[in-house]
DNA sequence: GTATTATATGAGTATATGCTCATATATAAA
DNA sequence: TTTATATATGAGCATATACTCATATAATAC
């Protein structure tokens, strides 16, 4: 976090606000995996891939035919999704099948949804 | 959107998943959007003014110092927030204050806390 | 054991994007 | 009008990232 510089050049217009916005402030940490979140959920096909799971497990085969890119991409993609604990998966022989982790991709979708359509 | 071929080397494993999901789909115009409204809540510097302005409205400047950024980077995140109508402002002579448009990004900030505190 | 199927992963590449710098615009004051 | 202040914008650059391709791993069948 840069500190702002003493030196005259530093415009603030309003100093109490300015800390105030710091008092409330997030702290760098949870910025960060906020922004992972909200980063997952901005990708096309990662978008696609958990409005799919909302509805039904999916496995990484069929997730690719929907989407119509690779098994190799999807599997990426998934993979980034997992660590973001955004899905899990349950595993039936050599075949992987893809759920929503919690509903929190529901309601976040669903929010943005509302702001779209407005 | 593209289609599976129909040769035997595309492998679908469940017909009817894939047909469902396809059914459920969100059409284009809207993925695009969702997509845009997440993606700008998935960098930092964007995520920390949307929650600055959660509390109180700020001018360019002070976002800037707050930040620890130039006032051009902070003009220029602002102009896609205001595009994506996350954001609005009023002005007063030379000086804009900016505020959130509605509470969605409080919501979805609000969500995604509880997700990541899991 | 080998072969097959389903998925995962590492490296490379092309595109996207967030910032800086220089410049332009808009409002107000002199 | 001239000057100053506050913000906006275009171009360029450095980094991030979504995909492809080749290869590796995991489970099953033989």
């Amino acid at each position: 976090m840069k500190l702002i510089k003493d030196t005259c050049d530093c415009r603030i217009i309003h100093d109490e606000k300015v800390e105030e916005a710091r008092q409330r402030a997030l702290d760098d940490t949870a910025t960060d995996e906020l922004c992972q979140t909200f980063k997952a959920l901005g990708d096309p096909s990662r978008l696609k891939i958990l409005w799919a799971l909302n509805h039904q497990e999916m496995c990484v085969c069929d997730i690719a035919a929907f989407l119509g890119i690779t098994e190799s991409a999807v599997s990426h993609q998934l993979r980034l999704l997992r660590t973001l604990r955004l899905v899990k998966n349950r595993r039936a022989g050599t075949i992987l099948y893809y759920r929503l982790a919690d509903d929190h991709v529901s309601q976040l979708v669903s929010i943005a949804l509302e702001h779209i359509q407005e």
